[in-house]
RNA sequence: GGGCAGGUGCCAGAGCGGUUAAAUGGGCCUGGCUGUAAACCAGGUGCGAAAGCUACGGCGGUUCGAAUCCGUCCCUGCCCA
């Protein structure tokens, strides 16, 4: 890393990057860095069969650690997601069974390996990052021990007056299960840093009370110094949270649950006023090149986006998944291109491989004999939610297939050769292919 | 365990026997303008071609007719123990 090379200690390389909302300690912190590898963690709510882009800020930041030489944990939380955090929820939490949480961490635990090295020596000379699940050691808990060895080191009084517990008290309540979050987060920096010398937790801005509470264990138990680091919350310009499309489909990373295109179409949309702030977060690109490319305003943005959509879309799905979603985004939205796929059969089969990206939907040639409407396909697509909706939106002239606005849906869907583009409002696409 | 207040569409929140698929706001969607940006303007927003069907925590009842009344169960908050 070239920063690295330039003997940038990574503290300030992921402060200058706008990484760190918060520290407890940033000379301390950089004095650690400075001495040696340190081990640090983030820990992942393990709710879902795979991580999503709000999920990436943190995956970021461990890996730009690991190749400054440093060891990432990445853990999963197996253990805590028994317990549900309570941080920033106005109700409980449904509990997610044990069952849901080892399949879903299945699915997680190797999207990890696309940014972080579990084999260790891929950026030099940095250890290895290991994968941890935190039902490992916290299912074996036992209570009363807990409470005397653990429980004894918290206030009550200070937990109250926490921000996160102070809301929940006020508003709709909050059972003991959860009350316990912080104690049993807590403990995990203290298993980590006693298992694996662990000295740093990190996470979002939402996590610090959480974070601290286990540094100060960590200082009352074993009379040690560790540190916490949290990032800001990231939002669209328009408050949202990081990682959901504007109907709140999360954005996923699984390329079978956010196809490749829709996964560089969202970070080709990023408002103008965050691209040069995603460029930092979410690629590895060195400064001077962030700078040039925002230097511009206006429509040149556009290309600062590109860049920007080109390296997420690399890094989740590989270089040649960010082309073809690239190549099959700049055809659909030129609009001579457009036509010309439309129009042209020979110019869609080129097109094939790029389009494949978008993840075409399949009509069986029985259907169409069978005379399916353009409502059904549209409604398979997915780009309508029922017919009545491809009803609406054809009425306001939000559909089209193959370029051209359509107005009766319930016209038989008539296949052309080789792929069919439908459309749905202005940027949403699908292909329907026949087979 | 007792008392009180509540559980309505994606969210907030009206409705309190029929004219209510359910006010209003937010969100979201579509169109227009544009740069696949933001802002702004307009329209739409349960399913169904329609008849109609489903929907106001669950179940049962009263009634010609219930989200609205009664019973019961579940859940939530506040107060008391």
């Amino acid at each position: 890393m070239i920063a690295r090379a330039a003997g940038v200690n990574p503290f300030d390389y992921l402060r200058e990057r706008g990484y760190v909302q918060n520290v407890s300690d940033a000379d301390g912190l950089r004095a650690a860095f400075a001495e040696g590898p340190v081990t640090a963690y983030i820990g992942f709510d393990p709710s879902a069969p795979s991580l999503h882009v709000g999920n990436l800020l943190g995956v970021m930041v461990l890996a730009t650690l690991q190749r400054f030489g440093h060891r990432p944990i990445a853990l999963g939380g197996g253990g805590t997601a028994l317990v549900g955090d309570p941080t920033g929820r106005t109700s409980a939490r449904d509990l997610i069974t044990p069952e849901a949480i080892a399949r879903n961490l299945a699915g997680v635990l190797p999207q990890f390996g696309r940014y972080l090295d579990f084999a260790g020596g891929r950026f030099g000379d940095n250890p290895a990052a290991l994968l941890l699940n935190n039902a490992d050691w916290l299912m074996d808990l036992r209570y009363i021990p807990f409470l005397r060895d653990i429980g004894r080191h918290f206030s009550v009084n200070e937990m109250l007056a926490a921000e996160t517990y102070k809301t929940r008290l006020e508003s709709t309540g909050l059972n003991f299960v959860e009350f316990n979050y912080r104690l049993v987060q807590a403990y995990d920096f203290l298993h980590l840093f006693r298992e694996r010398g662990c000295r740093l937790q990190m996470g979002g801005s939402d996590q610090w009370g959480n974070i601290v509470a286990g540094v100060d264990l960590i200082r009352r138990a074993e009379a040690a110094k560790t540190f916490a680091l949290v990032t800001p919350l990231i939002t669209t310009s328009g408050g949202e949270k990081m990682g959901k499309t504007g109907s709140g489909e999360r954005i996923w990373l699984d390329p079978d649950q956010t196809s490749p295109f829709n996964y560089y179409q969202y970070w080709v949309n990023t408002d103008d006023s965050q691209v040069g702030n995603f460029l930092r977060f979410y690629t590895f690109l060195p400064e001077d090149r962030i700078v040039d490319l925002t230097a511009v305003s206006g429509a040149a943005l556009r290309e600062a986006k590109r860049v920007l959509a080109w390296e997420a879309t690399a890094l989740t799905h590989g270089p040649e998944a960010a082309e073809n979603a690239q190549r099959a985004s700049e055809a659909l939205f030129s609009h001579d291109r457009a036509k010309e796929i439309a129009m042209n059969r020979s110019a869609t089969a080129t097109m094939t491989a790029e389009l494949d990206v978008i993840h075409p939907v399949r009509v069986s040639a029985a259907e169409v004999s069978s005379g399916i409407t353009l409502a059904d396909v549209f409604v398979r697509s997915e780009l309508c939610k029922s017919r009545g909706d491809a009803r609406r939106l054809a009425a306001q002239g939000g559909l089209s297939v193959d370029d051209r606005r359509i107005s009766d849906v319930d016209a038989p869907f008539l296949p052309t050769e080789g792929p069919t583009l439908l459309r749905a409002g202005k940027k949403r696409f699908k292909t329907v292919v026949i087979g």
